[in-house]
DNA sequence: GGGTCAACCAAGCAAGCGCTAGTGTTAAAC
DNA sequence: GTTTAACACTAGCGCTTGCTTGGTTGACCC
């Protein structure tokens, strides 16, 4: 255990991390394939990360962060509709789910390989993004833009966006831009 | 390599199975594990599967197999209306997940771990299963009930409907019925 | 009452696992 | 020009893994 702050080469190597998980999975990538991609040895890896599991976390919480302030920039910069909040959410959350896609496969996929810490920080973080899109599907719902349950209309919207990740590709015909409008548009009923 | 056919206790191993592959994920599993689980030795447990994959493609098959003759039975008791099958194969998926909830958690998280030869195998049935799916949806689309892309409009609902596995909780409030006339009411822009 | 066969067991092998200990090496800081 | 600390290496420990082997048991059959 040594360094552990979030110095350039250990978040390359978080981004390395990453890449590897996705392609394996988290158990069945091996401190010594993780050493390779990086390009030390395995013993080398535990100068930057406690263990195997801090690896994890740091992927997770690379992801979850930019998703994070993507969200947050997007809001300040759109109208301030409900539904150009809504249009600027999903966008903005398939455009991270695109560019940051490996963190984000690690974090659904894996998230349960946490350990209890790891998983209740992490957690918080995740929280303060599911409450930006509370926010404006509470907006949207007292605007009378879309009707019903509050919290099943986000989990089925938020269900939508994140299972893109198993079936979108990204160099297909369709942009995120297109699917954040079809989405907000079935949800809305307005054309796309 | 023994028996490899379908038989009852088979079936109630692979039910086995499919829990701990739930609670501890497919690799974290050991096949100590399992045959406790089973209440034989680990030895014992290769007369019944050839290998530990073999028992991940058996829960997953399981699981399959009964979604697709659920959805079957659904859509050929209720009405013909789009909106009543679009309903049934929302509600039948909810129960489906509900009840053979463990070979699903399993199916969504596991996939990957399946060999080439049994994903193979076992991609056709899914296939199969969502061309129901799409069906209904492309009646719905037909009649004008909802609009939009059918292939998105398909992902999206499918999307919404299993990510439930995530945070739907059985003990809660509001049943998989509910659950169903919610998801169509925000699709169709009709009260629940 | 010998033969068959599914079901199970005890023992253990070869490989791979996460991780540690101890030791350079390099380049900036003093 | 010595100190310091980041970064890397080699070697391997202790343990677990999936799976195999060679054998026993008891129910059923002609």
């Amino acid at each position: 255990m040594n360094v552990m702050n979030d110095s350039p080469r250990r978040k390359e190597l978080t981004r390395q991390a990453a890449q590897l998980f996705v392609q394996e999975g988290f158990d069945r990538t091996t401190v010594r394939m993780l050493a390779q991609e990086m390009g030390i040895k395995s013993g080398s890896l535990f100068h930057h990360f406690r263990d195997k599991q801090e690896i994890l976390a740091a992927v997770i919480e690379e992801g979850t962060q930019n998703a994070l302030v993507i969200a947050k920039a997007a809001l300040e910069q759109c109208d301030n509709s409900a539904e150009a909040r809504l249009q600027a959410m999903a966008r903005a959350h398939l455009e991270t789910l695109l560019t940051d896609r490996n963190a984000h496969v690690v974090a659904l996929y894996e998230w349960r390989r946490l350990d209890p810490e790891a998983r209740d920080h992490l957690s918080h973080l995740r929280d303060a993004y599911e409450a930006l899109w509370e926010e404006v599907i509470d907006a949207a719902l007292a605007e009378g833009l879309i009707h019903g349950d509050r919290f099943l209309v986000a989990r089925f919207v938020m269900g939508a966006l994140n299972w893109t990740v198993r079936w979108y590709d990204p160099a297909g015909p369709r942009s995120p831009d297109d699917l954040a409008h079809e989405l907000v548009a079935m949800i809305t009923h307005r054309p796309a």
